[in-house]
DNA sequence: CATGAGTTATGATTTAAATCATAGCCTGAA
DNA sequence: TTCAGGCTATGATTTAAATCATAACTCATG
């Protein structure tokens, strides 16, 4: 089995489906690559596919008619979207841009819905993964409207940590995957901000800020 | 078929079935009245049902530490909440409140589990009904970061004007489902900031402010 | 290794909104 | 009908964060 076939088998979307299925999908699966900056979709544009992210990372975001930008999620290895076109939208109403290199595959929406029928399981795993997302941005609605700018900075920071951070005996280290600007962005708040509350962080022992945008989360950084 | 039938039958997430399937799901159901200002249920207990509103309004809402109020959504007759205990979560993360007389119909999550394995078009209505609420409440968080505090209370009455809103000569007549600073909490705002803002569009002709906390939207209130 | 573009940090200033304070207003109960 | 208590509007003040400005750092590239 070569490489591309990854894609299928690493999603959780089609985790209880036997080889000889996952095979029968891999077929209706086209694989695309994207060169970091490079975007992906823009907003307003009709949809009919859904994207599975096989290396790399995106970032799914809005921009205001001012011109600011709003990053809904960032996503990595296994996540997918454009799953909205399934059940409601024929346009998607955020654009996705590709903040890496990144490898990536889609079904086709009516590839899918026939893939659903036949295998109803994975509308199981579709309302697993969306309820798990409708949990996560409830949250974030919860920090936007009622944190300040230290808690958004300390929430946002044990959110990458329990993502992706890897423990050390000093805390976890965590790698940002993304400028101060476009983390700011993710939190609505501005790059000085941002920039002001992790030094105070790290003034008060609670992080450290190293060099290649990594960071060493303390043990002790309460939410 | 008597009244308390009609919980069942309302609620979109059963749209799809017949006669004979509704009356078997009917007897599975619980029926409840709570009276305005009374607490559904608390962040944090444990959940095994998933609510569905026969009568009235419901607040769903977090609270922060500070003991501030952020209100995630406000449900009215066949909405349902709790739901993420199907797939997620065994207990709840945000609190419910009956903001006025409400009647509902409780289902227990494990017979809803069943239902749903022996009809698997509940399912479907199932992701149709969460990306709808994703979808949503994407909305909602790009509103919060990026928004200022007039836009946010144009959105406010753009919303409740495509959810209830009746149609008048002179526009859209909304009636405000709760206080200034319950609608503050929709929004992420305080009650003098959305107070400000609605005077500020009535001046500008753009609403009128009607008393029984009732507002008239004229025609030309863009985002 | 030097250069420069992009990124980050940080000081100064402005600004929108929160907060504080209070007066006027509804509305529903007596 | 009056009264009281919650609700709403609005002025005054404070405050957190945005914005503006710029210096310092990082790092990729020639």
């Amino acid at each position: 089995m070569d490489k591309k076939d990854l894609c299928v088998s690493k999603v959780p979307l089609f985790n209880d489906l036997d080889f000889d299925k996952l095979k029968k999908i891999n077929k209706l699966v086209k694989h695309r690559k994207y060169s970091k900056d490079e975007i992906i979709f823009m907003e307003g544009q009709p949809a009919q596919n859904i994207h599975i992210i096989n290396s790399g990372r995106v970032k799914i975001f809005t921009t205001s008619s001012e011109g600011k930008e709003y990053i809904i999620r960032l996503l990595e290895e296994g996540d997918f979207f454009g799953e909205l076109i399934l059940f409601k939208e024929d346009t998607v109403s955020y654009s996705a841009k590709a903040i890496t290199e990144v490898s990536s595959c889609l079904i086709n929406k009516n590839d899918l819905e026939n893939l659903i029928e036949e295998n109803p399981a994975i509308s199981q795993e579709f309302l697993t993964a969306l309820s798990s997302r409708l949990k996560n941005i409830e949250d974030k609605a919860h920090s936007l409207a009622l944190d300040d700018a230290k808690q958004k900075t300390i929430k946002l920071l044990n959110n990458l940590a329990s993502e992706t951070g890897t423990p050390k005996e000093e805390g976890t280290l965590i790698e940002l995957p993304l400028t101060r600007e476009g983390l700011a962005n993710l939190m609505g708040m501005s790059q000085e901000t941002l920039s002001r509350k992790l030094s105070e962080l790290e003034k008060q022992d609670k992080i450290e800020l190293l060099s290649g945008r990594k960071v060493l989360i303390k043990e002790d950084l309460i939410i």
